[in-house]
DNA sequence: TCGATTTAGTACCCAGTGGATACTAAAGTC
DNA sequence: GACTTTAGTATCCACTGGGTACTAAATCGA
């Protein structure tokens, strides 16, 4: 499953499925062939398939084999969820388009399993993976990444704390560039800081359990 | 992978390997059959097959099938993780044995990879899901709870903040027996609480992004 | 040209949390 | 009965999350 911000949502990318099918869009998928190498070798390769370069970020989502139904009548698939920095494509063609996470298609029972699973895997992933800044391109503005945790998370973060946490961990640095989107006022680019400052040890969180 | 706590580490659960093999012990495993339904019905049907009841919780870890070699020749296997309170198999007889999980028995390839992705997992379930009341049984003390949240997250915690936090959380009430376990003073049994304050709106976490 | 509007970014305040130290309580050991 | 061990609480402090309010810099429109 490709997704990319779109619009203040997240989307997922579908292609058309072939004729004959019950339904008339699928997640691009793929069977593996023994040049992939590995799973996530054969994720590639279909992502590549429909998009003009690699995801920059993709990990797998989970294994998928009740008896809900595949477009391709395997008995087992292998989910996966791929980061696409916004504006990679932009015009997927005629066979391909972006669709909001909530508003998604009819798709295949399996397929719709699998979503609804990379959905929240991506939200777990959140906190351990750089996921947020794949969504972007290499520069971007506070405000482009705020709005993409905001996306991701489902609810409005505040500014000023936004910030003090981002700046508090290290991890952006400002470029020279400033960018003016229309009307207000300029934003400064940042690009994710490589240097690391030792992460700091888990602590207990109680508040997310059931 | 059947995990429990053991000593102030993570034992995991192995079974002898069968006459003719390389490696002498392997995780528990099995091929689906049309019976189980699911992918984690296979999961449940091969734990009860070593242990005396079915795992407190079990969730997938993943699909592996990179090239590394499976004592079964399968050429891909979907890992799950699996809780066993603190006790449930004291005696693991003969053909099955706990081995702390940072001093595992030589495995087969993919299970060794299997191994350290589902002990992963653990740790980012942490949050999300109650895997450490899974590893206690119904009725534990406060000292336990804390220890197997230390053996998960790997070091020690704070006794005043841990208990705060979880009053706080309102996710343990207290039962009206106490334990006595050979010196100090005996304490209280807990049980996890059934009432749910509404969950907090998950924040963002940047110390935790590599 | 001069507001009004929009977006970016900062300053300040306050309640709540994490974590350290230090304490009391109740059991067993010698 | 003093000492040790484990349970559990109190107090203090630094820091964080998040609210309000502010300044800064751009466009839009009359």
């Amino acid at each position: 499953m490709l997704v990319t911000p779109l619009d203040r949502h997240l989307a997922v990318l579908l292609v058309r499925a072939p004729e004959g099918s019950i339904e008339r869009w699928t997640l691009p998928w793929g069977v593996p062939q023994a040049s992939d190498g590995t799973l996530e070798g054969t994720a590639v390769r279909v992502a590549r398939g429909a998009l003009p370069s690699t995801p920059a970020w993709l990990e797998q989502a989970g294994a998928f084999a009740d008896g809900r139904r595949h477009p391709g009548e395997v008995d087992l698939s292998v989910g996966f969820v791929g980061a696409v920095p916004v504006g990679t494509l932009s015009s997927p063609g005629e066979d391909a388009a972006w669709f909001p996470v909530s508003e998604l298609q009819p798709l295949a029972p399996r397929q719709r399993a699998i979503v609804s699973a990379a959905a929240e895997g991506l939200r777990v992933r959140l906190d351990y993976a750089p996921v947020a800044f794949r969504l972007l391109p290499p520069a971007f503005t506070l405000s482009d990444l705020q709005r993409v945790y905001e996306i991701l998370l489902g609810h409005r973060l505040h500014k000023a704390s936004f910030r003090r946490a981002l700046h508090g961990a290290a991890l952006v640095e400002p470029t020279d560039e400033w960018r003016s989107e229309g009307r207000g006022r300029p934003a400064q680019l940042f690009r994710q800081a490589v240097k690391r400052r030792r992460p700091r040890r888990r602590t207990v969180r109680f508040d997310l359990l059931p």
